[in-house]
DNA sequence: TGTACATCAGTGAACGCGCGTTCACTGATGTAC
DNA sequence: TGTACATCAGTGAACGCGCGTTCACTGATGTAC
């Protein structure tokens, strides 16, 4: 059982985590401050060095936390769709992605958005939470391949790819032939391409009244593009 | 002709987009400052104010400077290929710009990337070189259309859509059938996406040995997507 | 061509503000005997 | 159960640095007569 300190802590740790989501909505990932969090800790600033080692430790830690609360989303959406649905899994996790992004733009900017000038994520620590949702799709596309719900493409992969893709699919234990991997990856980037035109304002705020339904049919578009059968 | 005061002040102006330049690249758009500036130019910092009114005007200045530099590789590379070779044209565009973008990916980030927090772009200035390559890509496509090199998509558009895609056809004097038009809004998008996601380092820097490779196989299936017919 | 005046680039000081990080410290909480 | 000691959260001062913007000014350049 946790001692009362230990559960200060914790609580100390959560609302740093809280009011650093804030900053970033406000400031920016580049305008975080230690000091401007200290203030709205209520607390001097040095006391904030009990529980981040450094500025960047405490963006490290943002990092994270979106990282893990956007898969977590994504994890709960695929999970209410029927094991065999791989389309409606394909389906849930986009909008999952989407949902998440349009409601916190400055998390979502921080992560798949452009690089923090000066901050470089470590990758001992990010790269786990980074990689949950790739390797989720990656998942969702591996299950439809066995169960011969994938209609195998006939565009060929250029030569010099089918090396790198073949190394990845080891390393992620995947058994999809390379061309459909392929596609999974360039379905992956579309729809990152998608949500970010959308949450960074690239359409223009009015063009369309829409932009759920222009969503939607973007990703019927990529189910099709990687063979994805209707259940 | 100009006058020597003239011709200094073009000067400086061109110097200081340079350096706001250097700025973007070094410490981010964030982190642009005009003291900074008026260090590396030699000058006292209020001199710069005789030449841009305060620091979003800095910004907006090298938006501007951005934006229309794209689009300058943009129109060079597509000039290049004939005028009835409709598919050589898109690739030209998406590669002038991945190849701008990771020679500027400072500069990329600022007008693709994720927006400058407290910074908003005053439309009158930036809406123009903005949308040089949206309507440059549009052009292509109108101009296959004509000719008859698209093929006539089978995917029907959402009912929601139509009404905003005709919008978009009107103001743009673009003849496209909507199905067509909005290939090549989602086709706009990948094409970003796909180039964010390489500047900004999404893929891991050892996934792909020979990234132009994969985006080369993008492009082609963005090509097939909007039904753009080899000459 | 010469002179008087207007324009404008750049100076230097000032205002009021912010930042990250270190360090010796106080006092409360936790633990081992 | 009580006491001595260790741990650790938070303080407050300090270091050395940065920022945007305004303002009265000097002196060079440009222009109108």
């Amino acid at each position: 059982m946790p001692t009362p300190r230990e559960r200060a802590r914790e609580q100390t740790l959560t609302d740093i985590t809280r009011l650093g989501r804030d900053q970033l909505a406000t400031v920016g990932a580049a305008g975080l401050s230690v000091r401007s969090l200290a203030r709205d800790l209520g607390v001097v600033s040095s006391a904030v060095y009990r529980y981040v080692r450094s500025r960047d430790d405490l963006l490290t830690l943002l990092v994270v936390d979106a990282y893990d609360e956007v898969a977590d989303r994504v994890d709960a959406a695929v999970a209410k769709r029927r094991r065999a649905d791989h389309a409606g899994q394909f389906r849930a996790l986009a909008h999952a992605v989407r949902d998440w992004a349009l409601a916190e733009p400055a998390r979502y900017a921080l992560v798949f958005g452009s690089p923090v000038a000066g901050y470089a994520a470590p990758a001992e620590q990010t790269t786990a939470p980074g990689t949950r949702i790739p390797y989720r799709l990656l998942g969702i596309l591996t299950a439809a391949w066995r169960d011969g719900m994938v209609v195998e493409s006939s565009v060929s992969v250029p030569k010099a790819l089918t090396g790198d893709l073949a190394r990845v699919a080891q390393e992620t234990g995947t058994d999809l032939p390379a061309a459909v991997l392929a596609n999974g990856m360039l379905a992956w980037t579309s729809l990152f391409g998608a949500v970010s035109f959308e949450v960074f304002g690239q359409y223009g705020h009015d063009t369309f009244t829409r932009p759920d339904q222009l969503f939607d049919h973007h990703v019927d578009r990529l189910v099709a593009s990687v063979g994805l059968k209707a259940r």
